[in-house]
Formats: C-alpha cells, structure tokens, sequence
DNA sequence: GTGAAAGCGCTAACAA
DNA sequence: TTGTTAGCGCTTTCAC
C-alpha cells in the first residue's frame, strides 16, 4: 500500500486524528502543525484511501453511469459531459453497457446496493415493462437521474429533449418539402422517448389530414440485420413511402443502408430526418437533415443534478424534470 | 446502508465470523448453516460491501480506463471491448478522459496510489514526452495495460495493431491507384503509434523511388479548426498531393471536411486513406478506403491481460507485447 | 464447526 | 490544540 495517516503519523509523532484534521483543514488545528502535516504529506505524495472513508459513512467519489451501448454518437458524447463535471467535482464515473438486455440492467443496478457508487445517472433499455430494480433503487438512499432515455413509471429526477416536439416537426418538415406517405421508425413500444417522438409524428400526420393507416409506424429492434430486413420490406412495398423519420441514430443510418442497396435516390425517391448527433452528418452521401440532440449538454445537465443531491443531502430531485431543446438541421436528405 | 454480514449475523444469531465464512464457500462451516445463511443472505437481498474487504487487502473490482476521448469510434468500441471482459469478471470500469491533456492525466494517474483501482487500461495522451507519472505507475503493484497508444518509454504491457505495415500498406495502395505526391497526416512527434505508421508510410516512399521531400508530413494538433486550415493549406499548395494517408479518424474526417469545401473531388484530384473505426464509412461521400481498427478486440485482449494480471499476482506482464493486425478495406476514396 | 477478536485506513466523539 | 478510542463492514487468525 501507499501512505497512510498512520503512517505519517507515525514520522511526525502526533496522533492519527490530528493528521485526519490537519489534512481535511479542521480549525481545530494549530497552523503550524497544520503546515507542518501538510508539508510531510506532500513529500511522501499521500492520497487518501478513498474506501476508508467511504466506509465511514463518507461518499465513495464514485457515480455510475448506466447506458444500452457506447458505439453511439449520443451516449459518448453524454459521457462526454458527464465525465467533465465529474473530474471537475473529484468524482469518478464508472460506465455499465446493458445492451438493450433487462436482466443486465437488474443485476447492474442490483450491485448498486453496498455502497458501490454514490449516485447513478441512467438511460433504461428498451423493451422493457419491468421496473422494479429502478424503483427499488429509486427508493434507495441512492440519488437517481435519468437522462434522455427515462422510466415513466419510476420517480426520479430526468433531463430529456423536446422529444414530442421534435417528432412533430420531423413530420412537419417532410410534409413541408411535399412527402405524400411518411413512416416512422420507432425502436421499442415501451420506450417513452421514441412514443413521445412518435406521438408528435402522429400529431402533425392529423393535423396534415393523412391517413394514419397510410403512414405507417415500424418496430425496430437491437439486431441490425433484422432491421435492414423489414426497413428493406418497407422501402419495396408497392406504396412506398417518400418520407422517413428515423427515431434513433442507428435506424436512421439503417435506412441509408437500405436506399444505397436498393438503389433509391435520397432525396429524390426518399426524404429522410434522423434523430442523432453525428458529427460528420455533413459528410454523409447525402448529407442528412437531423434532429440534432443536446447530448453532451444533457449529460453535462444530469450530472450537476446528481452532484447537486449528493452535496445537499436534504434535497429531493425525484420531481426534477429538466427539457433540453433538439435543433433540426436541414441538409441534403431532404431537399 | 444495506444489510450487513453484521445485521444477518445478528438476526441468525450466529456469529459474523461464521456468515463470513459461509458466504465465501468455506470448507470450515458445515452444509446446514451455510445453506441457512446463504437462503437468509439471498432473502435479504444481502450485497457485500466492496470496500469493506477492499480495505482488508482484497480488490475493490474496479478497474480504470484512461483514454484521450471518447467521441471517437475508435476508443468508444475499444470500451464496449473492455467492458464486456469486465462485466463477465465481475469488474467495474471506470472511464477518464485525458482530452489529449498531460496535466490531466497525470492527476489522473496518480489518485490511482491508494487503492481506488486495482489496475488501469490506458492509451497516452499526444505531444507528452513526459512518462513520470506512467513510471511511478508501472513501478506500483498496480498492473498497467497500454492499448494502442503506448508510451515506449515505459515498461508495461502493450496492446497495439501493426501500425508500421498499416502506414506502409496505405501508402503503397495510394501509390498503386497511380498517385504521384503523397502526404502523411501525422498528430504528434511524440505519439508512437503515428511515429510507427509515419515510418511504414515513408519506407513505401522510398521503396518506390518518391523523393521524401517532395511528400511531405503534416502534423495535426488536437484543435479542430487550426487543423482544418493546415490541412486547406496543404490541399491548396502548388504542389498538391493526391494522395493522403490520415493517421487517426479525426484527421481523415477532417481532410474530408476541407476536399468539400475546396470543391476537390475525391478520388479524381485526391485519394484518402484514413485509419479509422467508423461503422458507417459506407454512408460517406464517397465512402473512405480505411485502415480499420481491430478496436473492440483490442479493448477485450488488453482487458483480458490486465484480468490476467490480476488473478495471478506473480505474473509479471511487463513484456507482454500483443500485436493485432488491421485489415485495409478499400471503398471509393481510392478508385 | 463455530466464535471472539484484531485490524485494514479513516473519521469523529470525547478526553486530556 | 492534541490525543485516545471506537467503529464503519469485512476477512482472518486463533481459540474453543
């Protein structure tokens, strides 16, 4: 190991308790120890031993961040975020992938239990009807936020994008540009975001007068070659549609793949706007028209809220409901 | 807190020596108690307290990944990599971002001296010719895994892919589509990795009989807009190249960025080749011939050595070197 | 086969 | 102002 307090106070010949207070600047302590604990410490490079403390009923400095996957524009620049106000604060951020997969996010969450980390910053997975573990930990001592992917059924704080709006004016946008037949492409029927942005979707297809029968609303899932099949099945169908919202990054390009393979022109047999928050959208063939998400300001976002419950332990955050605006970014796709 | 060894001892009246030691397996306690314990511990939903025994010499689970960034397909897959061994383990990472920062990392570096990890996966910051505090790191029991960006000076185990032949294969693959000047787009004098591809790179120069000067290296900084301009320079010159070799995704991306904006057509006025993990390099205008990354493997082999490492304390990995190959996939950047 | 007790590094009453 | 001591949750000798 290391140095200890003990140590250092061993060198010095003072007590143990002096060095904790010395090092924590307890008034308690005349200056000149002070000094002179501080200097030693310095010399031998002393770090405290973070798990002592937190044993002690002190905070571990370490949070979690629990996401479906990290090879997504959206959630690496959210831990972008996160990570800044993390290191900023002296904390730690441990990251957990669940995969889309439920009993990964229990057993994740459930180990979450002894003290582990301080606080969790979270976006669920998708297909998932269950929230016993979230509301179990929710219950916890354990402060909870969730960002951009929520739990509806589980109380605690949430920092979100106008997804509602954001839907509607995808539609909208295609509608303006003279789509005829829209789809949406949604990833789960229980995952609040992508209903909210299908809500919108829906929103402007009635108030356009179309008939919802028309434009239809596609399921995707986590397997990519299943999604390629039934994207591919939409895009051959006799009434094709001309205008796609994709509601995540990863159908959106999905969707590219399929128009390349079938050889449909964007945006001349098919306008696409995809939800995501690449940074080369502009290089893309076509550059696409996005919906462009706050992620890093919305990791940045959750985590000053978490940070804020950790300090202030009286605080309750669970009504916390924060909405950062997406911005539509016209581009080539739809032209 | 939760429910303690203390709390089920109490509650079994037995004694916490005993529960201890049934909850560990042990041959010592006899199948009736353990099994009496075990059912009461699972009721319970009893989870041990991790620093609880990381203090009496036992690892605390956590592992740290130190990494410049992570909007970066590359280093994002390399995590996805390390996390998946991680989890199976029974380990937690936790993620640091140096942003190409030496302050950063080594105030990073050095919380790692008392026990807040039992080991670290690092790739190093660029433009740092400083290895102290890898050193000091190297030199502690806590075992260190470089993956792709390594520091030479320090004695650790590597992960790395075969940067020399990638740099040379790309070059001479420009050559071979008939470019006549090339350029290697380089971040760091001091980055061994581009060092490597760099040397790669000008031993095909000189093999074809190309006039080292006359192809010349440019050196990228870890701004965006000042590389932009560099690169527009370049590209701008009386002597243009036409044909590049971009070291790291960012700066192939970055190339991309100034071809559109100088109206150059790729391939017909430049040829690219850029290293790079991308999972949508077929959606790009056009899609970039690429030195792919073996990323996710070589999270999950650096990961698996540093586990290595771990569960055997004896073994000293300090020469471990594993070399895994990239794989050039040509597409239409260099038709 | 079970239990009592010491101790990991640190903090916080309380005593001096 | 400084020191003594107990204890956080757990593991591990060593007694019983």
């Amino acid at each position: 190991m290391g140095v200890t307090i003990k140590k250092i106070a061993a060198d010095l010949k003072i007590a143990v308790s002096t060095v904790s207070k010395a090092l924590r600047d307890s008034h308690e302590i005349s200056q000149d120890t002070k000094a002179r604990i501080l200097e030693y410490a310095a010399k031998m490079e002393y770090t405290p031993n973070p798990y002592a403390s937190s044993l002690k009923g002190k905070r571990s400095g370490n949070i979690a961040v629990v996401l479906p996957e990290v090879a997504d524009s959206f959630f690496s620049s959210a831990i972008d975020g996160i990570e800044e106000v993390a290191q900023q604060k002296g904390y730690h951020v441990m990251v957990y992938l669940t995969h889309e997969d439920v009993s990964r996010e229990q057993s994740i969450i459930r180990e979450f239990r002894n003290g582990r980390v301080d606080g969790v910053l979270m976006s669920v997975v998708a297909n998932d009807n269950q929230s016993n573990h979230l509301d179990e930990l929710s219950a916890s001592e354990i402060p909870l936020v969730f960002f951009d992917r929520v739990c509806e059924k589980t109380k605690a704080a949430r920092v979100v994008t106008d997804d509602f709006d954001s839907g509607y004016n995808a539609a909208q946008h295609l509608i303006d540009k003279g789509c005829k037949r829209l789809a949406f492409l949604s990833v789960s029927r229980d995952l609040a975001i992508t209903n909210q942005r299908q809500a919108g979707f829906e929103k402007a297809i009635r108030e356009n007068g179309f008939d919802p029968k028309k434009n239809p609303i596609g399921y995707c899932s986590n397997d990519e070659a299943s999604n390629i099949a039934q994207i591919k099945k939409l895009l051959k169908s006799k009434n094709r549609p001309d205008g796609i919202v994709g509601s995540v990054e990863k159908v959106a390009t999905q969707t590219y793949t399929v128009c390349h393979a079938l050889n449909l022109s964007i945006p001349q047999d098919v306008r696409i706007v995809g939800f995501s928050h690449l940074q080369i959208a502009a290089l893309l063939n076509p550059s696409p028209t996005t919906i462009t998400q706050p992620a890093f300001e919305m990791g940045k976002t959750a985590a000053k809220i978490l940070f804020k419950a950790l300090e202030k332990k009286k605080i309750d955050l669970k009504n916390e409901r924060i909405v950062i605006p997406s911005v539509l970014v016209e581009r080539n796709s739809t032209l």
